[in-house]
DNA sequence: TATTGTTATACTCTATAACTATA
DNA sequence: TATAGTTATAGAGTATAACAATA
């Protein structure tokens, strides 16, 4: 017997490989959908923060999505060289650096959003309405008010 | 507006962003039960892939937890220095390396085995029975039978 | 002094390529 | 020739530390 009850677990029935991989096909799934808009999840993460906002510094968008300001140094070096992001220096606090959709980013934004939930769409087909919703409010709840748990970074 | 059809969209409602948050999370949440084992996750899927076999090759055991053979080996190489993993040459084919739980790996397996399903248990309690399984089923699904999508390795 | 953006660096994780031994 | 394990190496991704500009 291999648990103190004598049951044997599932290793691919546990929540961690469950999540963990879910997550991974998924992820291979959103940004094979984005490909032709030049772009990966995380840069749409960007965009999708950007699209109908004033402007936003770095920081708060880094903080936003849970990556590290040097990290998002990057992501914007990219976004701005394919045009579709542009920068400039807050003018009310000169250390700030504001982010916004270039016109080209606001029409790349559109039509990769769009792309992309259908491909959360597609991913979801196998499950029932019922299931879908409760996976949606299930994990929503775990990120949001995780249990006994700390921060995830 | 920010999408074809004017809708803005949440950037932390998105399926991408919540099942990375919610695995990131919980990979944290089981770090940190399994410490005062001396294992982390990925190590307990081995003993666990262990536990209730005969013996098992490196290769098969990549393969059943979907990670390249070579990282295999570091970890082996890990759990024999902690003494919870034997191996040896599988005397019907001298290519493979057999790998088995020690009598100490044995007992590290199910109290750690015990500390993770408890973390399971917390980090789900916010959600109710209905969701809590709606969850577990939806995602088995999506990792076994993911709708158009690519493998993830 | 503290904050923001930036750069250089280091670290973690994992995969690829090449080698040895066995079949 | 092909397969299993190993090693060395490289790549992606991300974080830490230090610095310049600004508050």
């Amino acid at each position: 017997m291999s648990t103190p009850d004598g049951a044997t677990i599932d290793p691919h029935d546990v929540l961690g490989y469950l999540l963990k991989h879910a997550a991974a096909r998924f992820a291979a799934v959103a940004d094979s959908a984005l490909e032709r808009h030049r772009i990966d999840s995380k840069e749409l993460g960007v965009l999708r923060m950007l699209a109908g906002r004033e402007g936003t510094s770095q920081l708060a968008l880094a903080d936003a999505l849970g990556i590290d300001r040097t990290t998002m140094v990057a992501v914007l070096d990219g976004l701005e060289r394919k045009g579709v992001v542009d920068r400039h220096p807050d003018p009310s606090d000169r250390r700030r650096n504001v982010a916004e959709l270039t016109q080209q980013g606001q029409r790349t934004y559109e039509a990769a959003e769009a792309d992309y939930l259908a491909a959360e769409n597609a991913f979801l087909s196998a499950l029932s309405s019922g299931d879908r919703a409760a996976l949606r409010r299930g994990l929503r709840t775990l990120v949001v008010d995780p249990a006994g748990a700390a921060p995830a970074r």
